[in-house]
DNA sequence: ATGGCATATCCTATATGA
């Protein structure tokens, strides 16, 4: 089964590139950010008749996820994340999906830095903490996928310095997402190509995509449930490549059967 | 310090993104 995230910057303009990449690929679940619509602006029939059910949270202007599924529907379990009810940003869904709980996320950008952007992406950081040891602890297999808006290490960017003064290489934003995997999250795509340069976005400036001057900042990380059925992850970065693109490219996973739950014998009549 | 580009909307100007 395959499982993937996608900031769409924009669900609208892209949805031709999207539905060309839902083909090719066929993942079976997909994680979805920046759709950039209101709620009644979702093509969720172009999605039904591409065979993908969904859920999502849209916003005017910017933010909004989405949950796609091949299967059987998501079933919703939230649509915020929890610890600000004063919070009106659409960057957090929920959902059970063939047996996994999916958590599709989009982190603040953060920038300009200092201000009250940075602050609020560090307050989400924290809140995200709280929630995502709930997930862990929950005894389920979860994943946390999406546009986390960090940069892990320098590995993660084409080059450091043009960055050192964004919002998504600062130390507090590394401390978080590493205070984040120490809760005993899998970095899939790190731990599959654990010395590789290998990104996720590349602006639209001064051709970054065609010298490939990335970043890897969408993330998907496995719980300990679900950790061991990891076969493969990587970037589907040939959607970069097309007309139209989003400065973002699918990022995906490849997991095994979920191990059968034992089989209880009935006793045997006397 | 700014801009380079793309997308959105209260659209010929401005906010946001990363």
């Amino acid at each position: 089964m395959k499982l993937a995230t996608f900031n769409v910057n924009g669900i609208k303009t892209r949805l031709p590139q999207l539905l060309a990449w839902l083909e090719k690929e066929a993942p079976d679940i997909v994680c979805l950010q920046e759709l950039k619509a209101l709620d009644g602006a979702f093509p969720q029939a172009e999605l039904l008749a591409a065979g993908y059910s969904a859920i999502w949270k849209g916003q005017r202007s910017w933010n909004g996820v989405a949950i796609l599924s091949k299967g059987a529907p998501p079933l919703e379990i939230r649509r915020e994340l929890p610890g600000d009810p004063s919070d009106e940003q659409s960057r957090y869904i929920e959902a059970a999906v063939d047996g996994i709980i999916v958590a599709g996320l989009y982190l603040p950008n953060g920038n300009p830095r200092p201000g009250p952007k940075f602050d609020y992406k560090l307050d989400w950081f924290k809140r995200l903490h709280v929630h995502a040891q709930s997930l862990f602890d929950s005894g389920h297999p979860v994943v946390l996928a999406g546009d986390f808006n960090v940069i892990p290490t320098d590995l993660d960017v084409y080059n450091p310095k043009s960055w050192q003064k964004d919002a998504l290489i600062q130390p507090e934003v590394r401390s978080a997402y590493e205070e984040l995997l120490a809760q005993g999250w899998l970095d899939s795509l790190r731990h599959t190509h654990p010395e590789e340069r290998i990104y996720t976005f590349w602006d639209y400036f001064r051709q970054h995509w065609q010298r490939n001057a990335g970043l890897r900042i969408d993330h998907i990380l496995l719980n300990a449930e679900l950790a061991p059925r990891l076969k493969s992850a990587g970037v589907h970065s040939w959607v970069r490549g097309e007309e139209h693109a989003s400065d973002h490219a699918p990022v995906w996973v490849e997991l095994g059967a979920a191990r059968k739950a034992p089989v209880r014998k009935k006793p045997k009549a006397a």
